[in-house]
DNA sequence: TACTATGTTGTTAGCGCTAACATTGGCGTG
DNA sequence: CACGCCAATGTTAGCGCTAACAACATAGTA
């Protein structure tokens, strides 16, 4: 087995390869870049003094003349959240793929003036394009106001103006959640949403809302987490005191534990009493007490769908806004029933 | 042949910069790089000239020739979960104070090949230095292996030969989680591990272990899950089914979480009848039913600790091994009281 | 035969930056 | 006042690669 470095010996350059293969650099870096125009016994030899030396081409000589870095920055806040860290994963993942590293710069907090210092950074980096993961609203705005002269594509918001998104439609999965409530026979349907400030929670209230909307009945309560099991807990209690209703569609999976645990404390039985639904589909949630039913976002297939919504810009140019969006599917578990 | 019109869109180089201060472009280099051996005048007409120029230095041709990129590649199994995603942001934010990119691999399987295709990824990259967050026994041998020419930090190894290991220690955090389950005067305590193959598995047993031989007690039952609550939920079961212990120590929250639902539905009470110790305090610990006893491992110090030790064998080239420890925390909540 | 089209290879000129050395001018010293 | 010294600045030569073009051989066409 070859040693990965060349230890204390001076890395082979493309004229080392070149001498050994009794070539011109030139041709070395025809068969790199795969140009066709190169005979069978060339690239046979090129290939050989290759693997011989160990040769690995430099990618900063590379990236000066072809202004390309190959390198796509990531943006994310919350990125030890499920769903972020999922995202994330997937779109490292894709990235790799088409054969690009992915350099990230986390935000621990979201103003505007925290995203143009990482911008600026991912600039300075030279990265090819840019995939903005930052689900609070207004996120929008302040990236079209930073105008930069590169590939955006941003996540969980709608296309338009030069800038690229991708997201999961998480109106339909919500309005899914709540028509599945209706559907058992639910009539009082609350939902327990995340701060306000953030797409999702616009996007998962604008669902609920539509689903009733739809089925010609009232509003149940709405009330504000933030995303915690603890919002989720306190709300839940104060669900409990008031009562009224007989189902509540939680914004995420932890906010749904929280109502859980409220819920027993209270002594109302769920499904019982009242059904529960949440969203994300966490993989602890199908060991909540009882399992619980949620709406599954499928992270893997957002990641990719960005990288190519991204590399569709860089290869072709267009940087049309296109939107993208990937449906959410509901798993039915064990804390929804139909109302006694 | 110099263009005719200097396009408004080319981006400013350090030329620009040098012509409109009215100085060599070394001058602006000096700037930049901060050598002192720039008059307060010059200094104040290069500053004033990048400013208004807008101009930023192009990181490919400075990587070019001090062959140095300024990044440091992070190789990550297990991303989406607890520890490790927080461990990456840690990560990151201490790189970017250091003022360092951060490129990640992310490993969807963790074997031999993939590890060394991801570390060949990096070195194509060029990145100055890498930090290993692949908790599986037998990394550490693998990265010897490769016998790579660059400073590498494995989080959870110990350091020997060439490789700076830094760990948080898990074994005094589970040792910590045990005595004080004996102090409590519990006498029979099991332990769900995690999968055997895992670093954090062997440090956490060894801990349960050192606590019950210090104690003089005999080793309870020790079964393995795989961290999910799946697992803790099917040896939760288990456990209830032949009884014979007062006190769990779970390896991570979540299979203290299945324990629990486990033991509610077989109608054993926790504290009750038994207590219940988890591992990593993930944030919804506190709101299981009943809130879960924890350690809680600081990942912040971790990930800055990694960063400070990849920084000194960059700058000191010191490849020493240098081993650093990070000490957890016993969080005592609801699951845990005196036997009865 | 001459002449073009085509495929294969080599040569040259940078990309934008830093390192190393060269140059200048002001200062204190003998 | 010649001397060296040092701080401030300029000049030169690449880093390793690709793009553009030049150079040639070969084959196909008139």
């Amino acid at each position: 087995m070859t040693p990965i470095s060349e230890g204390q010996n001076r890395a082979p350059v493309m004229e080392d390869v070149a001498k050994l293969a009794g070539v011109s650099h030139q041709t070395v870096s025809r068969v790199l870049n795969g140009n066709p125009n190169v005979s069978a016994r060339t690239l046979e030899k090129v290939q050989g003094a290759i693997v011989e030396l160990g040769y690995r081409r430099n990618t900063a000589a590379r990236s000066l003349v072809t202004r390309r870095s190959n390198t796509i920055g990531v943006l994310a806040s919350e990125m030890s959240q499920y769903g972020p860290s999922n995202t994330l994963l997937a779109l490292q993942q894709a990235a790799r793929e088409a054969d690009y590293f992915v350099s990230i710069a986390g935000l621990a907090e979201v103003t505007p003036e925290t995203i143009e210092e990482a911008m600026l950074r991912f600039l300075d980096q030279g990265v090819d394009g840019i995939i903005v993961q930052v689900p609070h609203a207004g996120i929008f705005e302040t990236l079209v106001k930073l105008n930069l002269d590169l590939p955006v594509v941003a996540i969980g918001a709608a296309g338009t103006s030069g800038l690229s998104g991708v997201a999961i439609d998480q109106t339909a999965g919500a309005r899914q959640a709540v028509e599945y409530l209706i559907s058992l026979g639910h009539q009082r349907i609350g939902h327990v949403a995340g701060p306000a400030g953030w797409v999702d929670t616009q996007a998962r209230i604008g669902g609920w809302r539509a689903a009733l909307d739809h089925a010609g009945l009232p509003e149940g309560p709405l009330l504000e987490g933030d995303w915690s099991a603890n919002s989720g807990f306190r709300l839940g209690r104060e669900i409990a005191r008031i009562g009224d209703v007989t189902a509540i569609f939680a914004g995420n999976d932890q906010m749904a534990l929280g109502l859980l645990r409220a819920f027993a404390e209270a002594g109302i039985s769920v499904p019982g009493d009242i059904s529960v639904v949440g969203f994300d589909d966490w993989p602890e949630s199908e060991f909540f007490l009882p399992p619980l039913s949620t709406v599954r976002q499928d992270f893997q297939e957002l990641g990719k769908r960005c990288i190519q919504a991204l590399l569709a810009e860089l290869d072709g140019g267009a940087r049309d806004g296109a939107s993208v969006q990937v449906v959410p599917e509901l798993v039915i578990r064990g804390t929804t029933a139909a109302p006694h």
